[in-house]
DNA sequence: AATGAATGAGGCTTCATTCAT
DNA sequence: GATGAATGAAGCCTCATTCAT
C-alpha cells in the first residue's frame, strides 16, 4: 500500500515508459500520413524524400531515423492501407450470416475505404510503384492475405453448379476496385455503388 | 514496271521521300517498342532514357532526334497501345449484329490484346505513370475516346428497365481490365475468360 | 599515514574517486577497444560513430560523453597502441647490455606487438587516417617519442666508420614495420622473423 | 587512286576517328591526375567526387561519364601508379647483367618514382584506402604482379647458402618503401638512398 | 551516465536534356 | 541522323554531432 501512495507524485515516471514510444510512434505516423498523401497525389517515384520530410515537418535526414529506406515507407504505407481495409471488412461481416448479405457487407466496407478519404487505401490500389519496388514480395503477401477474406466469402455463396468461383471472385473484385479510377463523390455513395455492383453479379441482366 | 524505268533519274528525290521517312520511322518504332517493353517490366519512372537508348541500339542523345522529351515517348506508347485496342475491337464487332454477341466480341478482342504479348497494351493499363505525367490530358482524351466504343455497346444492350448502364459498363470494364493483374497463361485462354465474364454479367448467379 | 586518517569521514569522496572513475574508465576502454578493432578491419573513415557505439553496447549519443569527437577516439587509440609498443620494448631491453643483443630484443618485442593480436598496434601502423586527421600533430609527436628508443639503440651499435646511422635505423624500421603487410602466422614466429631481419642487417650477404 | 584524291578535302574525317578518342582520353587523364593529387594530399576517403570534379574542371556529374564509380577512379589511379613503377624498373634493368647491379638499378628506379613527384606512385604506397575498397582484389593482383620483378631479382642474387630469400626480398622492399614515410628532398637524392640501402643489405655492419 | 531523436551538411550517383560536331 | 561529352539539378542516403530529458 505504501508504494501506491508514494508513486502518484511522480506520474511522469509511469508515463515515461508509456509515453516515450508514443512520441516516436507519433512522428512515424506523421511520416506515413504525409507519405500516403504524397504518394496518392504525385505517385511514389515522383515523391522525393525531401517532399516527405517537408510535409512531415522534418529535415530529410530525420526520416532515416524512422525508416531505413524510402521503400520501407512504401511498405509501411501499404501495410497500413491493407490493415485499414482488413479491419473495416472484418468488423463489417462480423454479425452477418446470410452469404449474399455477408458478401455485400464486405464489399460496402471495402468500397467505403477505397473511395473514402484514406490516402492509405489509395496507395494500396496503385500497384505499379509497389510492383517495381524491392519490397514487392512483402506487399504481395499482405495483399494475398487480405484477399483470402473474399475467397471465403465467395466460396460460401450458393451459386449454380459449374460456376467458376475463382473467376467470379476476381471479376467482382475487379469491378469494385476499378471504381477508384472513375468514382467521384456525388449522387451515389460508395455503399450504394457496392450494393449495385453486387446486385449485378447476383441477378444478371438477361431479361429472358 | 514502268515506274522502275521512269524513276532512276532522280534517285535522291525518291529515296528522300520514300526511303528516308521509313528509315526514320523505323527508328522511331524501334524506340517505341523498346520503351513499351521497358515500361512494362520496370515502370516508366524506373526506365531511364539511357535504358531506352541502349535497348534501341542508340546513344542517349539520339533519342532526342525522334522525341522531344521522355514524356513524349510515354504519350506515343500510350497512343499506340490504345490504337491496338481500338483496331482489334473495331474489326471484331464489324460483322456482329446481336447486341450481347457484339459486346462479347468486343470483350474478347479487348482481352486478347491486353492479355496478349503486346507491351503497348500493358503500358495502357498501368495508369499511374500516365496520370502523374504532363501528358495526362492527352492520354485521358484518347482513353475516353476508346471507351466510347463500350458505351455504345452497353447502351445497345437489352437490359431490364432501371438498370444503371453506366455502372454496368464500368463494372464490366473493371472485371475485364482487372484480369491483367492476375491472369497467367494456362488452362483458359483470354477469349474464354472474356466469355465467362460476360456470361456472369448476363445471367447472374442467384439460382432462385 | 596522515591522509588515510583524514579521509574516512568523507566516504563519498573516496568512492567517487575510487569507484566511479573506474566505471567511467571501463566504458571508455570499451569504446577504445571496439574502435581499434573496427579501425583495423574497416579503416577509420569507413567506421562510423554508430558502428563504434553499437560495438561498445551504447547508443551513438553516448559516445560523446567519453570523447569530444571521433578524431579524439583516433588519438586515444593511437596513444594506446604506441604505449603498448613502448612498454613492451622498454621492458624487453631492460636487462640487456650488449648493443646488438639489445637492438634484437627491442625488435623482437616490437614485432611481437605489431604482429600479435593487438588491434591497437595495427591501428598505429595504418598511418594514413592519422596523417589526414586534425590530431596528426599530437600523433606524430608520440610516434617520434617512441622512435627515439630505436635511435638510441642504433647509435650505440658498433658499426664501421662512415655508416649513416639514420639510414640504418630507418631501413631497419622499414623492414620490420613492413612485415605487418605480409606476415601471416605460420612457420616462423614474429620473434624468429625479428632475429632473421636483424641478422640480415648485421652480417650482410655478399659472400665475398 | 580516285578515292585518295577525293578524300583530302575532308581531313577531319580522318582525324575524327583518330582524335576523338584522345579527347575523351585527355579528360579521363585529367580526372586521374587530379584524383591522384587529391588522394595524396587528403586521402581517398576525404576526397569527394565534387573535389575531383572541381580540380578537373568539370561538374560532379561529368565524372561519371568517364568512371562508373569513385572506387573505379581509385583503381585506375593505382593501376597508373603501378604501371609507372613497372615501366621505370623494367627499362632500368634492361641492360644490366650483374645480379647485384641489376637489383640496385631496380631499387634506384623504384625509389626515384616513389620519392619523385608522381602523385600516382604516392597513391600506390597508401595501401589503406585500397585495402578497404571493393576493388582491392584487382589492386592486389596488380601489386603482386609488379613484385614478381623483385622476386626474380632477389632469386638471382649470389647469397650465402641458407639465406631466406623471401625474407630478404621483403626486408629490402620494406626498407625501400618505408622511405616515403620519412624522406624529404635535401642532401641525398632518391638514387643515393637506394644505393645506400642496397649496400646495407649487401655488406652488413658487423665489423668483425 | 546515458539515451532518443533530430539536425543539416554533405556523401555518391543518376538523370533528362543539350549541343557542337 | 546520330554521337560523344557534358551539364546541373536532383535523387537517396549517411554521418558526426547536439541536446533535452
Amino acid at each position: 500500500m505504501a508504494p501506491t501512495t508514494a508513486i502518484p507524485h511522480t506520474p511522469q515516471n509511469q508515463t515515461k515508459a508509456a509515453r516515450r514510444p508514443p512520441r516516436r510512434e507519433n512522428r512515424r505516423q506523421a511520416v506515413l500520413k504525409a507519405s500516403a498523401a504524397l504518394f496518392k497525389s504525385k505517385g511514389f517515384e515522383r515523391t522525393s524524400v525531401r517532399d516527405i520530410a517537408a510535409a512531415s515537418g522534418m529535415l530529410p535526414g530525420s526520416i532515416y531515423f524512422h525508416f531505413r529506406a524510402k521503400e520501407e515507407i512504401l511498405l509501411a504505407v501499404q501495410k497500413a492501407g491493407i490493415q485499414h481495409l482488413s479491419d473495416a471488412v472484418e468488423s463489417a461481416i462480423l454479425d452477418v450470416q446470410e452469404p449474399w448479405a455477408k458478401l455485400e457487407a464486405a464489399c460496402i466496407a471495402h468500397m467505403r475505404v477505397i473511395l473514402g478519404e484514406s490516402d492509405f487505401a489509395a496507395a494500396v490500389l496503385d500497384i505499379s510503384a509497389a510492383r517495381n519496388s524491392s519490397v514487392w514480395p512483402q506487399i504481395a503477401a499482405m495483399r494475398d492475405e487480405y484477399e483470402k477474406n473474399f475467397r471465403q466469402l465467395v466460396d460460401d455463396l450458393p451459386v449454380p453448379p459449374g460456376t467458376n468461383r475463382k473467376y467470379l471472385r476476381l471479376a467482382l473484385l475487379g469491378s469494385i476496385n476499378w471504381t477508384h479510377r472513375w468514382y467521384r463523390p456525388g449522387r451515389d455513395s460508395p455503399a450504394q455503388l457496392a450494393v449495385e455492383i453486387v446486385w449485378l453479379f447476383r441477378c444478371g441482366l438477361d431479361p429472358e
